[in-house]
DNA sequence: AATGAATGAGAGTTCATTCAT
DNA sequence: GATGAATGAACTCTCATTCAT
């Protein structure tokens, strides 16, 4: 691991366990175990270190996402890929979701524009722009089909994290997985 | 106005334009035009001030959404009443829900526990628990029921302000409760 | 008791309980059981208040101490009468002799001369000078004699208030004054 | 001089101009030359700093009080020794005494206890308890043996510090010396 | 490249004083 | 006379950032 790479670590390991209000290069610095200064070889500023941190996660997330999604194949596997791929993803990198929702949430807290908030959800409408081309969703506003796979997976994530729900069974991610398609599709 | 609901009032304005991150008294105190003391009569600190707000936020936001709901009615109507309901005052008071993500999301910021960031759910769980006794609902994990009422609701909160959609608009809004109510029954 | 007896009285409760550096106006309304504003009443400033307490307390000690000075009597029946009182006076009131060493002890706290910290040695140099005239002292610097009186005594009562002997004890008092006696006198 | 000394020198030379009520950081930083954040790299609070002084000036002077003290020596040598020592300690660094003075007659200003303000009177006792052996002393509760030691040296120190008299002329000194070995064996 | 002492603006908070009631 | 809400300057302390080493 590069030392840029270890201080990012740190970075979202310090943001997960005790917010962005909390954060401040010093304590960084000594989890990452690099002087202050050297922070600084690295990053312009405490803002850019988030700010690439998240587009960091939002690449993994991604590529993760992604992986096995092929146009050609039928939406309903694709679906349950890329669902299954997110669920993967945050399960494992918990720390990853916080951060995300953390970023997303802070209104000019690290950025200029909301647009980038949003680079999170790029797979999503991809997902749904497959398949409107299939003509398998329910006739609804694209937006609300995003909301209705995106939103209660990032509702489990909260109460998982929180201990409401252990959302590493994979019974439980397949029922998410099963209940969003059939809500997105009207179908079994 | 009383002056404290003055105070408390601006908290939320500015949390919601700039983040908890960028709160500080001084400014908050500007924007409620008092001094910086007249904040300190009120609240014996910053994190006491917003963890007020957050309680009044979340008893506003339980009332409004019970209004309306009674025991005796069939589960559909207090369903749409409900949502209904969380969605007008969302849309009505974008600021106050951006406050409640905030908060949420927070790890520690000016809490101990979890708890209380699950405060606003309430209201979601008290339905599904009246469901459950009519066994109207799919067979699901109650916390997966849950997060498939309010997690579309957040999103589609998100992308309303961040300006991806209108929610405001009624139809948008009928659609959203008609797919949740799908989603978690089974039946149109 | 008017009033402003009722808050000097406050003000130097609480300057004995908590010292100089942590009185502030408000505990000392609450102390007086007055309002903030009423303190300013009778008195300009806290600045005024405290040092109008000082000279009060220094009249009423030196008032006391004089109590039974005759010049015409005999310099030893002064000597002991004078001595007595100041050490009545200091075990009765320890308030007073906590407030005026913290009062002489803290530069340009409340005063703008040191002056005014001697008031309280005026009595002691009276004895002196009244002793002189009849040659009753060992020969030595004036300012050394009454530190050979006034020393022993704050210091006496400096552990009487931490605690560290009991000088409320008639025999001790009685000890200190025949010490005090021989060492300015070489005489029994 | 290390930098850490330098602000404990400036600490100890605005408590003794301007006393413990008006010594602020900001002020504490000007005097020292450094940067107000640069004096919390050194101590982790006012208090500590304050208490941190305290305790350094108490060593340096038991330290010096009790150069040349020495257990088999006449009680008589080790007397003059130290109070000699004593003497010009507070002579030599008359901003010393005032901060000590200061500091043990602050009720709970940095401390929670009154032991420490009595670590200065050690050598005192020490010295006390070694006399007792060689019967030495007139027979008096020990407290007023220490008191009849340490007080009139502090009063001449207070007067010499207003300006009443000059402390710093050996005659003077030897004098007070003289007195106080009268006063506590009656001896010459 | 790496360090961490130093900086000083700005944070949260207190408090002597005022003044409309 | 009496009140106490309101003020804002000043307090202690933090922290993103710099720079000599």
């Amino acid at each position: 691991m590069t030392k840029k790479d270890t201080i990012l670590h740190a970075a979202l390991k310090l943001v997960t366990k005790e917010g962005f209000y909390h954060l401040s290069m010093k304590k960084l610095a000594e989890e990452a175990q690099v002087a202050v200064g050297t922070t600084y070889l690295y990053f312009d500023s405490k803002e850019k270190l988030i700010n690439e941190l998240y587009l960091k996660i939002v690449a993994d997330f991604t590529e993760m996402v992604m992986k096995g999604f092929q146009k050609q194949k039928p939406f309903k596997d694709n679906f349950f890929t890329m669902l299954g791929n997110a669920i993967d993803f945050y399960v494992k990198f918990p720390d990853c979701f916080s951060f995300i929702e953390q970023y997303a949430l802070s209104p000019f807290l690290f950025k200029e524009t909301q647009e980038e908030n949003f680079l999170i959800w790029e797979p999503v409408f991809a997902l749904i722009k497959n398949a409107k081309k299939e003509n398998e969703l329910k006739n609804m506003h694209v937006t609300l089909c995003a909301a209705l796979i995106y939103g209660p997976l990032t509702s489990m994530m909260r109460m998982h994290i929180a201990g409401k729900v252990d959302f590493s069974k994979k019974a439980l991610q397949d029922e998410l997985s099963q209940m969003c398609w059939e809500s997105v599709t009207g179908r079994k």
